[in-house]
DNA sequence: CGTAATACG
């Protein structure tokens, strides 16, 4: 199984930008959307339905914000959208998919990178998306949590770690929330099992040349639980793909 | 500076 999470900052720009057009040559199973910054009334072209797939959207209520998507071949048998809190209920910021034992989510964490007080509903988003995950670890399903966690783990995840320390994205205090999900929850960190290189980022700012010198974050992950951590074949960022400030990320499982 | 609607990342 190929799954791919891919920040598509606009579903919309991306499907301009040759996205749908790529799709088929990705040979994904499933596909996690993040940001797709619209609403479902804005996506009746059959592009943005992929006939191979079952296509799953969870929009903010604020238009043209934020919004996640789920795109499979098999049929869900179920699909969870949102978390039952105010953030991520209202800004679409979760959406799940079961397939029998399995559950497959697209997650757009908060961004706390444009003022305090957004960086204290990240905060605070977190607090609340960690009971969930420990929830989800006790039900003892087997999990994929895809998507933009907008937060760097480790200095070999970030291009500059020294100048970031201060900045939302690298704060200590963030870094130590993974941990806490991968040490002591017991979430695993897929990409890691596989692919230790350095200068492996999913995200580049669009200042400046930052994509072009691979000056970049990877902010986004596949979080499994440490049974599909073992089923990891390959890891790969699509660098190239220049469909948004993002790369996708697709990971293989022999699941 | 890009995306999408005048904010947000």
């Amino acid at each position: 199984m190929r799954i791919m999470t891919f920040n598509a900052n606009g579903i919309r720009a991306a499907a301009r930008k040759g996205f749908f057009d790529w799709l088929p040559e990705a040979n994904v199973d499933v596909v996690c959307v993040q940001e797709t910054k619209a609403q479902i009334d804005q996506l009746s072209d059959p592009v943005f339905h992929p006939e191979q797939y079952s296509c799953h959207y969870f929009d903010a209520v604020k238009k043209g914000y934020a919004g996640t998507a789920i795109y499979s071949r098999q049929k869900p048998g179920k699909v969870l959208s949102g978390l039952g809190f105010e953030v991520a209920d209202t800004e679409g910021r979760y959406i799940q998919a079961d397939f029998g034992d399995l559950s497959v989510a697209s997650l757009y964490l908060p961004s706390g990178s444009s003022g305090e007080e957004k960086q204290t509903r990240k905060v605070e988003f977190m607090k609340q998306f960690m009971k969930h995950m420990k929830k989800l670890k006790d039900s003892g399903r087997e999990l994929i949590v895809c998507g933009d966690w907008n937060i760097c783990h480790k200095e070999i995840d970030i291009k500059n770690w020294k100048p970031n320390q201060k900045n939302s994205g690298f704060l200590p205090e963030e870094r130590q929330w993974l941990d806490e999900l991968y040490d002591n929850v017991g979430y695993v960190d897929a990409f890691r099992e596989v692919n230790s290189e350095e200068h492996q980022y999913s995200w580049w700012s669009n200042r400046g040349q930052a994509r072009a010198n691979n000056v970049g974050w990877r902010l986004d992950y596949h979080v499994v639980t440490p049974a599909t951590a073992a089923k990891v074949i390959s890891a790969e960022i699509y660098r190239e793909q220049s469909f948004s400030d993002h790369a996708p990320v697709i990971l293989e499982y022999k699941i």
